[in-house]
DNA sequence: ACCTGAACACCGTTCAAGT
DNA sequence: ACCTGAACACCGTTCAAGT
């Protein structure tokens, strides 16, 4: 326990990779301020000089994952097709968020409004312009993907272990599918019959799947 | 505080009103296991007669908020068609989750395995259905409805004070078109120039366009 | 400005015990 | 079976103080 004093060692960034490292290790119910502190060999309110409250942090750990993950050159690259370019980026998005499997209650627990979050919307939004899908439909169109994708890894998530990495894809499908087998076909008919697909609810598969859904309501040329 | 023993006023059902009290009038924090004892005039270890821990409370929640707002009868009306059927679900569960400011994040952190879900998956798929939407992409479709009923919840409660009632959409709207003003237009053009319909981006309106598009997109008749 | 020590008002959960 | 008292190992945040 050394005097107080500035030591050089904190810093936004620090914080925030200190909180990623304790999410992913783990769990967001490891990711507090006095964790935190701890992984970083400092008393727990001296995080205070760098976010006034746990809530910032978490905005900050929310913008890192959106900025870390979105690969906007791909969504840039004005060469490519628009469906491609908003498809690449949205996979790649769901992958690399999903690969934190407890990022999904931080990231609908706090508001997407930092910098790496605006960009990626600036992106979205030209992205669409290029699909021929401008104006106030444009803005529409960007939203209803963030919801999409947003919800799709929040949901998928809660089959997850935040305190490990996520299993295989086909690992995951099988343990759904065996928790399908046994839903009672008398009382959710209709559920029992399509157990087999419930079972692929999950997966990039059922997202890819959607998405196209999405596109192709949203008038984006395939 | 009186002696130890059965007193018949608990209940699963009592312990999961006075959960949704304290959600509504004080937010999702203050929905601890402790408050709803207080609440319930009762030790906090009294709860854990009635529910292993915490997360099953939630789980009850969730499918009580399902429950009660998901109006199955209409959707369940093979009268009316199906789209129609469809749409009136959607836009009622919304309506009535929105109401509660606080059950965003809980809905999204309990997973919806209660009977009140299945019972709403049933239900959909059967409207699905009838919209000629079945087998494997009738399962596909109707998951992918909830992820977008849920995602756009989510992110819609979280510009809201989740201890008071959600204020009329127009004041809501209002208020984020003073936040998309001061956008820089330098960095994000684009978000600036559609400021105007990014602050409708919550709401019934945008939610009823996304919702459309999404059926468009599923090939649900209109 | 940057950090510590100590404290305040909380958590979820468990364990032994009483009725 | 149903409930209490007391305790354990935690939280976020604040305040006064030291460098």
């Amino acid at each position: 326990m050394p005097k107080p004093g500035p030591r050089g060692i904190l810093s936004d960034d620090v914080i925030v990779d200190a909180a990623l490292l304790l999410l992913d290790t783990r769990g967001p119910e490891a990711m507090s301020m006095r964790g935190i502190a701890t992984q970083l060999g400092v008393a727990p309110n001296a995080l205070y000089t760098y976010f006034p409250d746990k809530a910032a942090v978490l905005r900050a750990v929310v913008d890192r994952l959106i900025g870390t993950h979105a690969d906007l050159s791909a969504l840039a690259d004005s060469s490519g097709l628009p469906r491609a370019r908003i498809r690449t980026l949205a996979l790649g998005l769901r992958a690399g968020l999903i690969r934190h499997p407890g990022a999904a209650s931080v990231l609908l627990g706090a508001p997407m409004d930092g910098p790496q979050a605006m960009l990626l919307g600036e992106h979205l939004l030209s992205a669409l312009a290029d699909a021929g899908v401008e104006g106030p439909s444009g803005a529409r169109a960007s939203y209803l993907i963030i919801v999409y994708l947003l919800g799709s890894v929040a949901l998928e998530a809660l089959e997850l272990d935040p305190t490990r990495p996520a299993p295989p894809e086909e690992d995951r499908i099988a343990a759904r599918r065996q928790a399908f087998d046994r839903v009672p076909a008398e009382l959710f008919p209709r559920t029992a019959a399509e157990a087999a697909t419930m079972a692929t609810y999950i997966g990039t598969e059922q997202f890819t799947w959607g998405l196209d859904r999405l596109l192709d309501g949203l008038g984006v040329p395939a």
